[in-house]
This record gives C-alpha cells, sequence and structure tokens, in this order.
RNA sequence: CGGGACGUGGCUCAGCCUGGUAGAGCGCUUGGUUUGGGACCAAGAUGUCGCAGGUUCAAAUCCUGUCGUCCCGACCA
C-alpha cells in the first residue's frame, strides 16, 4: 500500500532541518516505516491516565494535559513532556515547520544562552529587565536565558548579510524561551520555560517588510486551521517587542487571558489593550460660568459624588488618576464612567514602567502631598506642581461643566470647563472600550470576548538593526538598516488551546492532525493469539504501512476502563474489536466525536484508511 | 511584589478548632471470582503529616520562621 497514495505523508517525507538541537526528531511515521514489526503498545509506552482531577489544575485543559497522561509537572511553570504529550507537541511543531517552509521562511536553530551585551545594544535589557532570567558561569560572567532571539538574529544578519542582493530572508526556529514570568499559571499556558516558534523577516524596504508580514500573517492562519483551532487575528499592542504594526491571533475560550473587541459586522477585531471604538466625545454644555469649590465631606468615590445630594453624573466628572510613569508623577484625567487603559498610555507616552501612585507606598505620599489631597478628591485644577505633566483623555476634549476634585480633601470644583481651566499636557485615547460602544467603523454595536493569544506578528521597523548594525548596502551604494519583522507562536501553549476548545465530559476530542496517534485499536482479549488481539496486530501492520499511527492498547482491563481511557486520551478514531462484534464478522469503528459503527472485518482497514483521508482532507482544506 | 487559600502514602482528600495509637477512597502487590462502558471478595505493601525552630510530660494538631503549590492583580507566545 503507498502511502503518498493516500494523502497522509506531509508535503514531503524527509522535512528539512530535523535535528534540531534539543528537540523534534523526524516524525515517528518515518521510525515506524522502515520497523513495522514492533507495534506500539499501550503497556510498552507511558501513558498515566487519572481518575481525578489534580489538586493544582484549575482549567479543563490543564487538567485533561495531567489527567489524560500528556505532561507532568516538575515544578511550578516546568512541564516533562511524557511519550503522548510529546508526540502532540511534535505535531503542532510539524505544522508549524511545514507551513514556515511553505512561507519561505528558513530554520535555524539559535543558543538559549545569551550575552548580556547585545540586550543592552538593543536598549531591552532594561525595558525587559524584570523578564529575563539570568545565570552566571563559573567566572562570575552574567548570560541571559532566552525570552525571545530578535538581538541574536539581528546579530547573526549584521554579521552575514551585507547586500541588497541577498534579500529579503526569514529565519525561524522552534525551540525553548525562558521567561521570568511572575506567575506561571494554567499549565502550558503561561510557563517559565516554553516552546516557541519564533520567525525574523529582513526587507530592504517598507514595502518588502509589508509583503513579509503578509506572508507570515498568511502562514499563520493555515497553521491554526491545519491545527484544527478556531483562531483569528485581532489587531494589537506591540509592547516591548517594538514596532508600530501587529496582529495577534486569538483562540477564543472564557479561560483566556486576554479581552478582544469585536465587531461581527465588519469584522473589527482588535485586543482591548488596542481597541478603539465611534463613541462619542462629552456633549458641550452651557460655556462661562465660572468655576466653584463646593464642599463634599467624605465623598472619595465617582459612585458617592453621582448620588444626592450632589447628584453629578458619572459621565460629567473627571476622574484624576496619580501614576508613575518612569519615576516621574503623571496626572491621567479620564471621563468618570470611564475606565484607564494602561497599555495605551504606555505606547501612546513611550513610558517603559507604570504602575498607579499608591497612598500606602510612603515614596508616593509624597505625591499626594504636593497635590494637596488624597485620592477621592483630586484634581488638575488647581495645586499642580509645576513641571507635572497632564495627560487627558480624548473623549474629555472640549468638555465643560464638568466636576472634578479640588486637591483640597473634602472639596470638588464644579463648572470646569477642561480647556479654559486645565493646562493639558497632551490629549490621547486612553480610555478602555466596553461592550455595546459603537465600532468606529461601521457603527455597529462592538463585543467584548476573552480569548487565548497563540500568535502575534509585528513588524518592527528598524528598532534593532539600527542599534545592532544589520545594514545593507543598495543599488545606489548607500548603506541603510533592514526592516525587520518579527512572528511568534507559542508552540506549548497552541497545544493547550487546542484541548481548551476540543474536548467533552470524556476528556480530549483531539483534531486528527494533532493526536498523539490516529487511530487506537482496543482489542477485548488480550492473550498472545486470541483472535481480537490477532486481528488487532494484523490491522496495525496493515494501517502502519499506509502510513497511519496506531496505538494497540493491549492493557489486560475491563472494557470500561479501556473505553473511558481511549476517550479521556481523546484517539481520533477507536477500533474495538471484542469476541461479540468478532462472531458476527465485525469490529466497531468509534470516531471520538461520532457513533459506534461496524464495519466487516474484511474491509476495516479500508474503512479506517478512508476516515482517516477524508478528516485529514477536512482539516487541511480549512488550511 | 501586594491580597487570599493550601501543604497528611503514587493520586484525591478526612483528621487540626478541642494536643495523647495516622485514616478513607482510588491506585499498587498477591490469590480468587468476574469480563462489551471506570467490577467484586480476601490478604497485603506504602507516611520522618513540606522543612526548621519553639511551647508541652506529649505536636499532623498550638506558636514563629521558612520553602513550595494554587487562586486574584501587574507581565507575555
Amino acid at each position: 500500500m503507498n502511502p503518498e497514495a493516500h494523502g497522509l505523508w506531509s508535503a514531503r517525507p524527509f522535512p528539512e532541518a530535523t535535528q534540531h538541537r534539543l528537540l523534534f526528531p523526524p516524525s515517528p511515521r518515518l521510525w515506524f516505516r522502515s520497523n513495522p514489526v514492533f507495534p506500539m503498545r499501550w503497556t510498552q509506552t507511558l501513558i498515566p491516565t487519572l481518575k481525578e482531577i489534580p489538586a493544582d489544575a484549575e482549567i479543563v485543559s490543564h487538567q485533561l494535559l495531567v489527567r489524560a497522561g500528556l505532561v507532568r509537572k516538575l515544578a511550578g511553570g516546568l512541564y516533562t513532556f511524557l511519550p503522548l504529550g510529546l508526540r502532540s507537541l511534535n505535531k503542532v511543531a510539524q505544522i508549524v515547520r511545514e507551513e514556515m517552509n511553505r512561507a519561505g521562511a528558513i530554520e535555524v536553530s539559535m543558543p538559549c544562552l545569551q550575552p548580556p551585551e547585545i540586550w543592552q545594544a538593543s536598549g531591552r535589557y532594561e525595558t525587559m529587565r524584570d523578564a529575563l532570567c539570568k545565570v552566571k558561569d563559573r567566572a562570575h560572567k552574567e548570560w541571559i536565558l532566552g525570552p525571545t532571539h530578535e538581538e541574536v538574529i539581528t546579530t547573526l544578519v549584521a554579521g552575514e548579510l551585507n547586500s541588497y542582493k541577498q534579500f529579503p530572508k526569514n529565519f525561524y526556529q522552534i525551540g525553548i524561551k525562558f521567561r521570568d514570568e511572575i506567575r506561571p499559571r494554567f499549565g502550558l499556558m503561561r510557563a517559565k520555560e516554553f516552546i516557541m516558534k519564533d520567525a525574523y523577516s529582513f526587507d530592504t524596504t517598507d514595502a518588502g517588510a509589508m509583503a513579509s508580514y503578509q506572508k507570515m500573517y498568511d502562514a499563520y492562519a493555515r497553521i491554526f486551521a491545519r491545527s484544527g483551532l478556531k483562531a483569528f487575528a485581532v489587531e494589537a499592542d506591540t509592547g516591548v517587542i517594538g514596532g508600530n504594526h501587529s496582529h495577534e491571533f486569538m483562540v477564543p475560550a472564557e479561560t483566556g487571558e486576554n479581552d478582544v473587541v469585536y465587531c461581527e459586522a465588519c469584522g473589527y477585531a482588535a485586543n482591548i489593550e488596542k481597541a478603539v471604538s465611534g463613541i462619542p466625545k462629552t456633549a458641550s454644555r452651557e460655556i462661562g460660568a465660572a468655576i466653584e469649590t463646593f464642599a463634599t465631606p467624605g465623598v472619595v468615590t465617582i459612585e458617592a459624588l453621582s448620588k444626592a445630594p450632589y447628584s453629578v453624573p458619572a459621565n460629567r466628572q473627571i476622574k484624576t488618576l496619580v501614576f508613575v510613569a518612569d519615576s516621574e508623577p503623571v496626572i491621567i484625567l479620564i471621563r468618570g464612567d470611564d475606565q484607564l487603559n494602561e497599555t495605551k498610555f504606555m505606547a501612546k507616552t513611550g513610558a517603559i514602567a507604570v504602575r498607579p501612585a499608591d497612598a500606602k507606598n510612603p515614596a508616593d505620599l509624597a505625591y499626594f502631598t504636593a497635590l494637596g489631597a488624597m485620592p477621592g478628591s483630586l484634581g488638575a485644577v488647581q495645586n499642580v506642581p509645576a513641571g507635572w505633566k497632564i495627560y487627558a483623555d480624548e473623549r474629555l476634549q472640549g468638555a465643560n461643566d464638568m466636576t472634578t476634585g479640588a486637591n483640597q480633601d473634602g472639596f470638588h470644583i464644579k463648572n470646569v470647563s477642561i480647556e479654559r481651566d486645565i493646562k493639558v499636557t497632551a490629549w490621547m485615547d486612553v480610555r478602555t472600550v466596553t461592550a455595546g460602544e459603537p465600532c468606529l467603523k461601521c457603527g455597529m454595536a462592538l463585543k467584548i470576548r476573552r480569548a487565548i493569544e497563540v500568535g502575534h506578528v509585528f513588524k518592527l521597523g528598524t528598532k534593532y538593526s539600527v542599534p545592532l548594525n544589520a545594514t545593507f548596502l543598495d543599488e545606489t551604494g548607500q548603506r541603510l538598516p533592514a526592516v525587520m519583522g518579527c512572528y511568534g507562536i507559542g508552540v506549548t501553549r497552541t497545544l493547550q488551546a487546542v484541548i481548551e476548545q476540543s474536548h467533552d465530559k470524556d476528556g480530549i476530542v483531539w483534531p486528527l492532525t494533532v493526536a498523539p496517534y490516529q487511530v487506537c485499536l482496543t482489542p477485548l482479549s488480550v492473550a498472545a493469539g486470541s483472535p481480537p488481539m490477532v486481528l488487532a496486530e494484523q490491522l496495525y501492520a496493515e494501517l502502519t504501512a499506509a502510513g497511519i499511527e496506531v496505538l494497540i492498547d493491549d492493557r489486560d482491563e475491563r472494557p470500561g476502563v479501556k473505553f473511558k481511557d481511549s476517550e479521556l486520551v481523546g484517539f481520533p478514531l477507536r477500533v474495538g474489536i471484542g469476541e461479540k462484534s468478532l462472531a458476527k464478522g465485525e469490529v466497531e469503528m468509534k470516531p471520538r466525536a461520532g457513533a459506534i459503527q461496524a464495519v466487516k472485518v474484511e474491509s476495516a482497514a479500508a474503512a479506517v484508511i478512508e476516515w482517516v483521508r477524508t478528516e485529514h482532507a477536512r482539516l487541511n482544506a480549512a488550511a
């Protein structure tokens, strides 16, 4: 039987660059092909399934990773991949690799240990300081355990690419990243050590960089579709990576750590850190009345001021926030019924470290003393120390007849006309969009939902190529910095996202393309030479020859145990072989997500092959 | 780092308040009966009660410290 004829093989049987230094040997399929006589049996591998939910697993995908025997925790945020988990991980990685290759990217492998000097050169030694894992060697020299590799690849390119003729290039790798996560969480979702595919494109022009970006964007869509994931792209903030154009690929899930704002009418979608809406500015009212201070004893919340006897609606109040931005106190003004979006604030001001001033912190207390009031009575109309920057949300532009704190405890000021009465340093959009606001593009009501970020594409520009000297000579002999992009996929996170999105009450429901084995043969009698076992071994040989990945559950367990475990692990197809159905000349095919169907023994292999082929084609057609 | 919860056989937990012989279920071992949806019977093995101090005649239990784990917030693939 010719595997290619069934369309089960990947684009090429021996993918290039499979010799990664840490992971991902050639596909097990290749091994089976040349060694078809050793069936993979349940009792010979390690699949430690659990009936009970592990105490330290909160979300269902984390529970199932552990219960199905895919991973075990070594310590917080550090996991060992067991045989089944590794197989699925390799499947995802291989899909990523194939699509990267298809998009013209070239695989490399960069060191995990990186010299701090290149991080100092890019400036990220400071800006990413808290996320960096550092180690020292015997000479007490410090090294960085790479959380990402922009500096390394840019250093490489600076040395190796010198002429416009050598561009464009896109290098990628699949490997372990280290981040000193503040709080590892949810199993593989947020780990100290995780596997990432990171790609870096280098172009000579901005237009070229956009084309490279688009190629990756398209490749990502294919990768997630082939992995059986429903993921979608949203506009995103660029954070400490830098750059000016970015999309995140999101998997909708209640357990996700991101809020996505989207419009069903026109397709607008953005991370809430970036999202904008068409909500109108604050309505103008009568102008002219002078500001007036009035007593508001004990009133320290927007809510309290909105009630009798004051009855100032939240949308006529100015909320005054004191933040510490890169060690400098700043005032941020937003409307009383809005919430500050710190990410937008950081992006708009370029600030690196931003936190609210805390009156309980002695160092911060001085800021409130300088203003003359504690939170709850703060304002920007009077008594703002010279040199303090006052940033105001655009929604307040032109607002008058507003009420705000007087910078005197127990007093507020009314009749505030913000442009007349407050020295605003800069106007910017720093409010957080809420569900139901009109879409900026089409006016329809925006919606918000939780999602898991599985991929991120950035257009970087020359942020790294300039400081690290990745330059080239163009046709006219002019030296120019390369225009870069970078593109990440959390491979381990993607794996868990698949489980989070594809499970039921009995366990995982693997998409065929990332299942640890495609078929689980389940003989109900396992004695050597017994008819079910003999048939299982025969089917194993036929299916394996057809390029299908098969596991025989040869455990001497009761049928219920074997059925439950196969559903917990989530093999796409189970073939039950028992004396009862054999008596009728049949076996049972049970797709994980479908109903049992009886199949004649003679046609069993062909039926399984056809089922797998169809399912495989369905997933790849989506890509 | 701030707030909260929890550390007891491999796993899930009880016991702690009110100090005095360390328990259950699952899993594991042996034998038997079972055998198409997580079987049953019998007999077993498995714990320095996270660690270190302290109080006490006596500490899983009370006190202090410490380490670890999980949850909420800031960070990110």
